[in-house]
DNA sequence: GTCTATATTGGGATAGAC
DNA sequence: GTCTATCCCAATATAGAC
């Protein structure tokens, strides 16, 4: 069956698109570099995906809704605000940890064109899981739970940039790392065990 | 004075291509771009600073270098460590308000060329301020006014974390604000105001 | 030192054979 | 559909006049 085959090849150029794209940037990433790691010819890239700008935004919006729909779905399961907050934590650094370099790449890209996180946006449904987990804040700061001056988007906020940002931090942090006699490594398993109680013992009442 | 008019020339280039890196680093700026902003020749650009590599690190260093250096001098005030973080936020949102693009440039950069950071830290001297910092946590820890379990550097990276994340994420919070009828800048104006106290119920005993 | 004009190359994109 | 060969432009860099 013909489409088969070409389906195999579009998902051979795509992964090596995310590869190549996700290490490079968009500037930095170059078509025939994408075809080698493919192991194909650079003419059938634009055959298949026409401009490098096409093949881009498929591969963009492909790996962030994926990105944000598992992120999504942590925040919707069941249990206490301090039982997600630990759920969470744990999900997302595994993720993190197996895409080290994705989060410096998704920042950098929706900043250069702002206008993909609209496309983002569109299909992955976060807005009800927000507002479902804010609204569960609020509950559970009326049952005296949680501190009341607790601003629910902010204590969002503030959870994911504890999450991301050792990641998109690491060359700095590898850097200061080596400084003090440890390493990279070592420190964010010690680092990521500590992220939901430093969060926990922040907003309990 | 021949030399002086010669440094107002380097300067005005120095400053166009910060400008001009920051907005769409090294990869997407262009050395016309720069001369422009310079309101110059693009030939005298290379005249003064020989290639586009050699002017980028000139300028990479020199405002990383004042960005730590910055930095690192609020950590060297006086006060106990509550007080630090107070004044450390104070300072750092003002600062980062101001310089809005610069964490994700920078960040960038250095994944792109992690051998930059060295430089970076070569002149900057971070460590005995770090260093200082980090003592008088564990002071203050066997004094009892801080939790036993607070590691110090994990302390430092959250505190980091919680400042820059909010701007390297400028577009995605901007499209959920604006989701959820609010605005980044307002939302902005209150986050900021909650970070200290945030990590401060964290860590006291 | 500062400009105009030009060299050079890297890299996205297409034409055309098979 | 897949390749080779080529086009073509953008962008860094330099030569050379003034």
């Amino acid at each position: 069956m013909v489409k088969e085959i070409s389906k195999n090849i579009e998902d051979k150029i795509m992964a090596a698109a995310v590869d190549e794209f996700e290490e490079k940037g968009f500037n930095g990433a170059r078509m025939q570099q994408i075809a080698d790691k493919a192991g194909i010819n650079k003419a059938l890239v634009h055959y298949y995906f026409r401009s490098k700008e096409k093949l881009f935004e498929k591969v963009f919006l492909i790996v962030a809704q994926r990105a944000f729909k598992k992120f999504a779905t942590t925040l919707n399961n069941d249990g206490t605000v301090f039982e997600k907050i630990g759920n969470f934590f744990n999900m997302h650094q595994d993720l993190l940890w197996k895409n080290r370099n994705f989060p410096i790449f998704f920042l950098n890209e929706v900043n250069r064109n702002p206008n993909l996180i609209k496309k983002v946006f569109e299909k992955a449904e976060l807005d009800s899981n927000i507002l479902g987990f804010i609204e569960q804040i609020n509950d559970e700061k009326a049952q005296g739970k949680i501190r009341t001056d607790v601003e629910p988007i902010s204590l969002l906020v503030n959870i994911i940039s504890l999450s991301i940002f050792p990641y998109i931090g690491q060359p700095v942090l590898t850097e200061v790392m080596q400084r003090l006699n440890s390493d990279y490594g070592t420190f964010l398993q010690q680092h990521r065990q500590q992220l939901a109680q430093f969060v926990i013992n922040s907003i309990k009442a």
